[in-house]
DNA sequence: CCCAAATGCTTGAGGTTGTCAAATAACTAC
DNA sequence: GTAGTTATTTGACAACCTCAAGCATTTGGG
């Protein structure tokens, strides 16, 4: 009999290996039809998490982006001197300073939104079935993220 | 009657979003550990693609990597300062430097496989049957990336 | 054979992301 | 009101990334 290197990867290990790899193609991607707008990958994300209708503290924000207060302030540079976004100091507590997307900046955020949620290609190529079975079970998984951790 | 604001998203476009979100969740609590490792992503990702047994040439690993061969400069650079890699010239044609990984890359590498091959907790915790279905349709969806680009 | 073009890697400039520690300003509680 | 927290900023530093230019080597045509 024939040497087992290693037992065959549990199904799970084998999903998380195409999931990086679609993963890592959707990125690269994304990321070129961002650069033409003129947007990193970063800056993109978060003019996609800005709320419209709500501005939305710079604290929030470094939440939202799993990173450091220190490094919005730069993002929230590059973005305040294009013209998307404003600084608006909080009433009420003038320490905290909330982003508000500008109508220029809205009009970015459509496109970044309309770019970003668009699913690739290898999906878009599942048949009917398989996207909607997809998407239950990612669901499902999503709702993993919440009550734990 | 109410006004419909979107038609519902296509189920492509939903399981984008959870994929999305996944991924960004996966790759922070990733990056944290491979940082104690002493790794950043793209170094732990050029390990992970460098083959144990063939040198590989670094516009190869450029491509592998999406990004410029220059680029690769730098992360082979790093690599090599810790003594986990070997530029070698290539017999045959002394412009080509492939890279080989050293005993002591070789150990690093097989923890930074263990780590990146590890599916996202929310992955684990679904069933069997959500697992093997998962991994089912994203193989087919990563069959998609080999034939048409 | 020899020179021009092509190829593989490196270098340098320039920009973004990211972290940490320290500074500043504003709030809160005693 | 003063001491301690909290939100943001700043500065130092490192990695990543791209582009253009440079260098060495190889290849192909005359």
């Amino acid at each position: 009999m024939t040497v087992q290197a290693k037992t065959r990867p549990s199904p799970a290990h084998e999903a998380q290996k195409f999931f990086f790899e679609l993963g890592m193609v959707q990125r690269t991607k994304v990321g070129a039809r961002l650069a033409e707008l003129g947007l990193s990958f970063s800056q993109a994300h978060a003019l996609r998490i800005l709320d419209p209708d709500e501005p939305m503290p710079m604290s929030a924000l470094a939440e939202r982006l799993f990173c450091d207060a220190s490094n919005v302030t730069g993002i929230a540079d590059r973005l305040e001197v294009r013209g998307l976004v404003r600084r608006q100091s909080l009433e009420g507590d003038r320490r905290v300073k909330a982003l508000t997307i500008t109508p220029s900046g809205m009009k970015l955020r459509e496109q970044v939104m309309e770019l970003m949620s668009q699913p690739p290609d290898a999906i878009a190529a599942l048949s009917e079935a398989d996207q909607r079975a997809l998407r239950d079970i990612l669901a499902r998984a999503a709702a993993h993220l919440r009550p734990a951790n």
